[in-house]
DNA sequence: TGACCATTTCAAATAAATATAAAATACTAT
DNA sequence: ATAGTATTTTATATTTATTTGAAATGGTCA
């Protein structure tokens, strides 16, 4: 017999030097405990590189750059013409995506060409379908 | 370094009041030319959302909270457990978590048990994948 | 009720990312 | 060489994100 209805009491179990709650504690032992979530974790390096990806994701000028040459590969001078932003705030956005591996550029003549990593791209088309199909949650408080 | 491509007489061709090279001019007028690119960008507040979503991932006690999630839901005190940092700065992170649509908690009796939501266990589900099989190149510069 | 526990909120300090303008570099054409 | 165009670099200002510690909140239990 379960009483659900008024006041589900709450019963703690303790791990190590820590007490939490019973379904907790219950299904972490299945994980290996504390220690287990622990070993799970990934490594520094990995944690690293995701973190600059993402944050290479994370800003909107940089996004419009990454869709533009989603369609093909593009010089400065026209994904400046598009954007519209400064040159050299332009060229700032475009040394982030270089350095997280998102985009190279080659030289052509007067111009600098550049064009999407193809891990960027890969990536991107997952994300497009994310966005664009699948309508997440907006944020709020 | 000796370039190459030194003598490879670059061609440019007008697009509006901009000059630039043949090549680009080219596949761009396939593309519906600047036009068709503006066209192409993803609307605001496509870019807000996507904006929002990677600035939250791109931490790295943001990343290791997140791969915690994604073993089972945890109480407040189970992650501070094994990340190890002080309570404010812990829910300082849960809150991004919660306002970008990643994770939601329900408190049960003394504790908040925080699990990802549909759309970030997708998305890290993918990502586990992509950041843990597939060598992606790391970032220089 | 009051003591107690887990978690959040707030305000202030610190650190990091971004914007801006001016100067530098790289390439081409004459 | 010189001048001209495209792009990057640098230094500095500005904005935004993060950390910290103290105080507040929301829940439980005796």
């Amino acid at each position: 017999m379960v009483r659900q209805v008024s006041h589900l009491r709450m019963t703690r179990k303790d791990v190590g030097d820590l007490s939490i709650p019973r379904e907790i504690a219950d299904s972490l032992r299945a994980s290996g405990g504390l220690e287990g979530l622990v070993d799970r974790l990934p490594p520094d390096d990995v944690i690293e590189r995701m973190q600059g990806w993402y944050q290479a994701c994370a800003d909107p000028a940089r996004l419009k750059i990454l869709s533009l040459l989603m369609v093909q590969p593009l010089c400065v001078c026209v994904i400046k013409a598009v954007v519209k932003m400064a040159d050299s705030r332009l060229s700032y956005h475009l040394t982030i995506l270089k350095r997280a591996g998102m985009i190279e550029g080659e030289q052509q003549g007067y111009y600098i060409v550049y064009h999407l990593t193809r891990d960027a791209r890969m990536f991107l088309d997952r994300e497009k379908k994310r966005f664009l199909t699948h309508r997440m949650v907006s944020t709020k408080g």
